[in-house]
DNA sequence: TCGTAGATGTTACATTTGTAACTAACAACA
DNA sequence: TGTTGTTAGTTACAAATGTAACATCTACGA
């Protein structure tokens, strides 16, 4: 590297994640009482209907743990509620309720609005380019 | 955006970060005690002598109270040593001892070779564009 | 020179996270 | 059947973080 720390890639990631996601996060912060892993997880189970919770973790790269209190969490906020598997009593599949879908769908409109101000401040070729190599990145570890 | 979470550019820029801050991590934590804000104002501190604790909260932008404590921490293992400025006595200017700076040079060799990890992942010319644009994105922000 | 406002850095408390130990359920096989 | 090993998810405790209040100092105008 890099006698400038900014060169660094890791440090430059983090910086960029955490001023780029500042804004958003006011939005499920504040405005529904989210926490950024209990958006994730929501997040995620909008997309695919049902899952367990080791599905999330792995699909989000989380720690079971964490998974655990953000499901507990949205639960309690009824965002969220679950159904124990009748094959494998284990597990449990997840399920936003209607509510849940409710604010899914408003946060999901908030983040293309959101998605919009970074395509103006870089351009979207610039923008296309770093997701892929970000996900080459991601890939790739 | 983005019908998928993993197009959302902060979600994706937090996995990329941690995921590539992993392996690094390990070398400050397990083998200096160092948590990862503390290395940072190590970092900063060896790039530009001495400094105000004010100074290092701007250019890393972290909170006061975060590198507070990552100063009594580095002190507390004396990597950093701090001198009352005359002038305002508000404010302190941080030193790394030397001690201080045989870690910091050990800590620098050791990113030098991790980044070299990233350029083989990537190419160097996707590193050094993703570089840019990673800059770019935190300068407008 | 007094009083008020602002800056620098620390501390205290609540919230969040990480780690490891735990419970409950299953699977495989003697 | 029973024993051992593994997996899903939770809980308990320690460590780290965010927020707000705080102490200390400076600046500056009335």
């Amino acid at each position: 590297m890099a006698r400038q720390l900014s060169d660094f890639l890791p440090y430059l990631l983090f910086q960029a994640a955490e001023l780029t996601s500042r804004d958003f996060q006011r939005h499920y912060q504040n405005r529904y009482g989210m926490l950024r892993t209990e958006w994730r997880v929501m997040f995620h189970l909008g997309q695919t209907r049902h899952q367990t919770a080791r599905h999330i973790c792995e699909r989000a790269s989380l720690h079971k743990t964490k998974v655990s209190r953000a499901v507990k969490a949205l639960e309690e906020k009824r965002y969220l509620s679950r159904e124990t598997m009748q094959n494998d009593r284990r597990q449990e599949l997840l399920f936003l309720t209607k509510k849940g879908f409710s604010v899914h769908a408003e946060l999901t409109v908030m983040a293309a609005d959101y998605d919009r101000t970074f395509e103006k401040s870089l351009g979207s070729e610039d923008l296309a380019a770093l997701i892929t190599t970000l996900n080459k990145l991601i890939a790739t570890h």
